[in-house]
DNA sequence: TGTACATCAGTGAACGCGCGTTCACTGATGTAC
DNA sequence: TGTACATCAGTGAACGCGCGTTCACTGATGTAC
């Protein structure tokens, strides 16, 4: 064989690397077979002999960054990070700066929520289980409501990324990445029952 | 004249509006002029008689959109409506399933992030005079941290509304609005610094 | 040991198509004389 | 009052280009005899 063993595997792999920064980068419709093919050194012809489509790239690419990101999670729980660092992690200036290696969710939801029901499927798997391992890492972990509690904190560390990478001024961004940090730690801990009742009556 | 006195600019505001609808319908890459100038009941060559590049139609259908955006929520203010009010407006199931009417940041934020400079610092207008109108909401409006508190609640009102359309079981779409319902009535309400103070010692 | 053939990852040109943009033209109206 | 011309919003074909996808071909290797 012309090839060694593996080379077929290894090379799918990395035209999957390859388009998974292309699309957190230059947005799914925006980024290009040919351009994505030419990045790894590759030519556009090749592409069909790995994926059938670029729908399947899309679904394969968005998997691949979910577990990624899971993964860095899980080692950063490992190494005995908390939550406050996780979050500060994803709010900072290196994860602003980043999109191609930074959270899917927060370089490509509205676009996702565009996509065929099957990559949305594919990618609801993956943010479940991140959110899962989000959730583990709160006070709470574990009882009723620290599921939907951890998908709240990700809803805000998503939005409040994209609005800082939106807006142009550097200061400006950074402001409203503190923003995100103070409230998502308020977010993380569980009000009692007598406060939530309270919270409540005031805004009705 | 073949048209009466102000056509050509009741012309222009159609197809701005228009825009406007397809740009949060299918994204700002994948909406056409060709595209929609038809849906406008126009052929693609007259758009160059109102618009100088799509680039401009995309600044100027962004800057409209959050201007429509903030003029709602300041007729809801006008005829009474609260915080609360607005909050679970914004995560309804009506906006979950209509993004064409609804706000740009939660159908483009992603994207806008990845556009010209000129076309960001509208944008970025846009938003300051929207979160303005937001804080003056807050229990606490005009304190020295209402903005920010503002800020943190839009993101996480769009990082919310982003995640439950891109999910697509429809029961777990309406899970993910309430979830951030709580979470946003929640940061509505200034802590007291006693109480940040025990959040920050309990995560450190 | 030498030769003919099978394998297969990758090449690169081509397919039809839609993109953003340009431009010569249309045709209904108002104005000048 | 009638005719020639200017105006201008909109038409529709065409520009070059890049898209996703297909396919005949290449060429280095392993296998069969």
């Amino acid at each position: 064989m012309r090839f060694e063993k593996g080379h077929k595997a290894a090379t799918r792999q990395h035209i999957l690397e390859v388009a998974s920064k292309s699309f957190r980068r230059d947005g799914v419709s925006a980024a290009g077979i040919a351009g994505i093919m030419g990045e790894a050194g590759l030519t556009n012809g090749a592409f069909y002999a790995h994926f059938a489509s670029k729908e399947a790239l899309v679904r394969e690419a968005l998997a691949s960054a979910l577990a990624d990101q899971q993964h860095r999670l899980e080692e950063d729980q490992r190494t005995g990070m908390n939550l406050e660092g996780a979050i500060r992690g994803y709010l900072s200036r290196a994860h602003l700066g980043g999109p191609a290696r930074g959270c899917p969710s927060a370089a490509l939801l509205p676009e996702i929520a565009r996509q065929p029901l099957r990559t949305r499927q594919r990618y609801e798997e993956g943010l479940r289980s991140y959110v899962s391992a989000l959730a583990a890492l709160l006070p709470d972990a574990g009882s009723a409501t620290s599921g939907r509690r951890a998908t709240a904190i990700f809803a805000l560390m998503v939005g409040t990324l994209q609005l800082a990478r939106a807006v142009s001024n550097a200061a400006e961004a950074e402001q409203i990445l503190e923003g995100g940090v103070e409230a998502a730690l308020r977010l993380a801990h569980a009000p009692s029952t007598r406060q939530r009742r309270k919270s409540a009556a005031r805004t009705a």
